[in-house]
Formats: structure tokens, C-alpha cells, sequence
DNA sequence: TTAATCTCTACTGTATCAATAGATATTGAT
DNA sequence: ATCAATATCTATTGATACAGTAGAGATTAA
């Protein structure tokens, strides 16, 4: 049930993207070296979520990297799935991403009926959020003191 | 954000357990031949799951599985867990598998809020169902007629 | 004793993931 | 026109996990 190392990646530069909303572009190089991301690496999924629409860029000296559309435009549902792929636990309750699965009758699988429910919860959180949300709690986050009574996860 | 095959073949041979709980044993190939799994890679699931207290086994000659426990103690998550590892989509929010990720500040990390989201309603679900519920899902679908109008997932 | 079953360990091929690399195109500044 | 800084494209690699297969062995009931 996990995300990839590339899916929170994108996520991670969307946030640096969004926090810099008002500036014209903000460079690779800039987003690796704050988020600790493999630069090349970094590259790809950029250029991947360009070819998405969710990003644009602009080349040469002053070049970089911005959102394509206001950070409130943008779900982390479309970023997860333009990376990953299906949101849904088991494709057979993709409704994007949908496949066939093995099991004997699909219409009455009971696991196939929780699988659904799963799907749902997680959809109905990734769709309702969105860029700006992240942005949101990263400077609520940012105003909390980290005080040594605060092992709190 | 997927789940394996052999976490979902996991589930689907729990079901048949269930299903057959008043029996003694189920054998493998009866369980491998109704959801068409393949017998060796099943046989190796259940021996998993047998090393996590969910099932018993006979051997011999009128051998098979049972489940240890009655359908109702036995959560989704347990399951799932034991074969795949944690619920949760990113291992910095996992309480039982949890992994430093690589952020500069997990403590206040935007992702790691959402994440945390996602991980909680994915948690609340599959401790809440158990395979108990899974049969009786499983019974109330084989009621339903296979209509032809009847497209819905 | 035998046949049917589970058990254990090892292996294998494939795919995916994370990352790296090199060559190229574009742009702004000088 | 040139140069340096940037993004772009394509390919490759190494590691790992996944799904499945295989063989030899232990246990049990008849």
C-alpha cells in the first residue's frame, strides 16, 4: 500500500513550486538541494509532470521550473496519479485505471467490495486537497516551536 | 499505492477459510482451484500466515488449513499487515513499520501531515473489518441476481 | 507401507524502481 | 557571436522486490 520514492518526490517539489508561486521559476537545482532530492532524478519527474500540464518551464540561463495552473487548481490526486498511477489499492476498483483481476466473479467479490471502500476514503482525502492546502500546513507547521516536550508524530 | 497479489491472495484464501470455518481443514488445492491461485505460491502465503498465528494447519493425509481464530477476531489489517508490511502509503506515518524519511524536517513536513491522513482512514477501515465481515459481504453478493442492467462496480 | 498432504529452502525470470549519464537545445548576458 | 547556465531527451544501470516454480522432506490416516 505504498507510495513510490518518485510520487512523494513530486509531491515534495509541487510544495517548493507553490511556495514560490509569486516568483517567475524556481530552478531544479534549488528544489534538490532543499529537499534533499537526487537532482537528474528530480529532472524526470519534472519533465513528467510538464508533459501532465500541472507544471510549466522555461529554458536557458534564467530558466526553472513553476505550476501551470494556482496552487488551489491543483488536487494531490492528480499529481499521485499522473506519477503512480491508480489510486486504488487493487486496479480492479480503479475506475481510471481499471484491469480485470483473477478472482472467480468479480461482481461478487467480497474483497472487492472492501477494496472499494478503501479506494473511496483515499480518493475523497487526495481529491479535496489540493497544492494550496500543502502550502497551508507547511506554514502553520512552520509557526509551530519545537519544543523537547514535543515527540508528538 | 497498490497492494501485491500475494496480499490480495492472502485475503481471498482467508475468505474461503472463513467461509468453511465449521469444516475441519480446507486443503490448499481446494482453496488454490475455487480463486484460482497457484498452488505453490498459496502454499508458501499460508505457511506465512501460519507463522503469524492466523491460521493452523494439519498435516498428512486428511490435512489442511483452519483459521486460529473465529472470523471476527480477526481484523483486515492483521492480514495485510503480516504479509505486506505496513498500511500506511509513506513509512515516516507507519506506527508499527516506521522509517526516517529523507526531508529536511519531518517534524513539520506538509506531506507528512497528509500522508498521516491518508494513513489514518486507510487504518480505521481494515481494523474495523474483519473477515468475519468479509463472509458476510460474501454471502450477501451471492444473493444478489446476476442482472443484465446490473453493470454496476 | 503407501499415498496424500503440509513444510522448508532455494531458485529463477521478470519487472519496476531509483538513480546516473551523456549529448543536445534553449536562453540571457556580455 | 559567444558563453555559461539552464532545461530536455534518451538510454542505461544496478538493485530490489515480486510472482511463481521446484525439489526434497516430514507427517498423518488408512
Amino acid at each position: 500500500m505504498k507510495l513510490s520514492v518518485r510520487g512523494e518526490y513530486a509531491m515534495r517539489a509541487m510544495l517548493v513550486l507553490a511556495l514560490n508561486y509569486d516568483e517567475s521559476v524556481v530552478r531544479i537545482q534549488t528544489i534538490s538541494e532543499q529537499q534533499k532530492i537526487p537532482k537528474r532524478f528530480l529532472e524526470q519527474i519534472l519533465n513528467d509532470l510538464k508533459s501532465a500540464g500541472i507544471v510549466q518551464s522555461r529554458r536557458g540561463v534564467a530558466g526553472g521550473y513553476r505550476l501551470a495552473r494556482r496552487p488551489e487548481e491543483i488536487p494531490l490526486a492528480a499529481i499521485v496519479r499522473h506519477i503512480e498511477g491508480a489510486l486504488a489499492p487493487v486496479s480492479c476498483v480503479s475506475e481510471r485505471f481499471y484491469e480485470k483481476c483473477s478472482c472467480p466473479d468479480e461482481s461478487r467479490c467480497a474483497i472487492r467490495s472492501v477494496m472499494k471502500e478503501v479506494r473511496d476514503a483515499v480518493v475523497k482525502i487526495m481529491e479535496r486537497l489540493t497544492v494550496a492546502d500543502l502550502c497551508q500546513r507547511a506554514r502553520n507547521l512552520q509557526q509551530v516551536p519545537l519544543s523537547p516536550f514535543d515527540f508528538n508524530i
